[in-house]
DNA sequence: CGACTGTTGCTGTCGCGACAGCTATTTGGG
DNA sequence: CCCAAATAGCTGTCGCGACAGCAACAGTCG
């Protein structure tokens, strides 16, 4: 394992298929994935993310600032978002009556009628992602996967 | 394997982790990875589509529809990428001798000089990515992504 | 020759992620 | 009490992926 951290072992020719860019293969799989979810979301008329913030705003109201991370964006990217599902008036903007500064994420009616329609899609998506994958290929894939987020963020700790 | 199909074993309550939107565990993954090499490039001022790009056209003369693939990107993202790097002076636009349709990318001395510097970015960066990894696990990764691929477009037409 | 078709690249528009800077509000210390 | 720091959200800017439409050019066929 440890000569992957020594990069004369035969990287050197196109060894960065895995990390080349956002032409990598993983931003790769993650692009196609977005694009197949979209798909499928098309007759919603909403995109992947504005479908995984519906999914969790209806399960629970929040903030903005809550969700961010758990749709991978930040603050800023949250605003914009709203904004465009507060056009297609899927969800309206509150503000907390205890904490002026926070606003708190409300479905309207629109949206919690698209909702129930939305989940399906993700399971589609999901089985359609791992056709022919068992249950222990799934796991592992994920834990790869974990394993990886930790070495990108935490791996710092060794450098 | 099969229940994977079956949207009704468990994959109610937050099962979505691998898909749901950008904030997938893929997505996740792929854009810090992403973020990791371009910190290491920061000090070259280009992003790591814009070094992708300059190593695949140091390696050989090109044409923007021929890299546009490569780089995870369309004709029209490579149009901008390309203003980018020539504003930067580290690309230069040719038309082909033989076809005045085509373009064909030379990089400068400018952008020679630190080409060399840009391969060890992504060794590191891949280094760091699978730290902890044995080449049988990412021989397993890299296939489980290209299943995904393939399962993505089709697998019909195959790759 | 001139029209037809396909290719190549450019431009516009939209959605999205990252960062920096700003305002309003809350909170805590003096 | 008032002021400073922290917090929540908004806005601007940049880079990028996807799509649609356009113009220029190449090769073909009548």
């Amino acid at each position: 394992m440890e000569n992957l951290e020594n990069p004369g072992h035969g990287m050197s020719a196109v060894p960065f298929a895995l990390v080349l860019g956002s032409g990598s293969l993983l931003n790769q799989v993650g692009r196609e994935l977005r694009t197949a979810v979209e798909t499928l979301l098309a007759p919603f008329d909403v995109t992947s993310q504005q479908a995984a913030l519906l999914l969790h705003a209806a399960r629970q109201e929040a903030s903005p600032n809550q969700l961010a991370p758990q749709l991978g964006t930040d603050t800023a990217g949250m605003t914009r978002l709203l904004d465009r599902l507060e056009d297609k008036g899927l969800v309206r903007r509150r503000r907390h009556p205890d904490d002026r500064r926070s606003v708190v994420i409300e479905v309207t009616a629109a949206g919690k009628a698209i909702v129930p329609r939305l989940a399906p899609v993700f399971g589609k998506a999901t089985a359609q992602l791992l056709a022919g994958f068992s249950e222990a290929e799934v796991r592992e894939l994920t834990g790869m996967l974990q394993r990886m987020l930790g070495n990108l963020r935490g791996a710092a700790t060794g450098s």
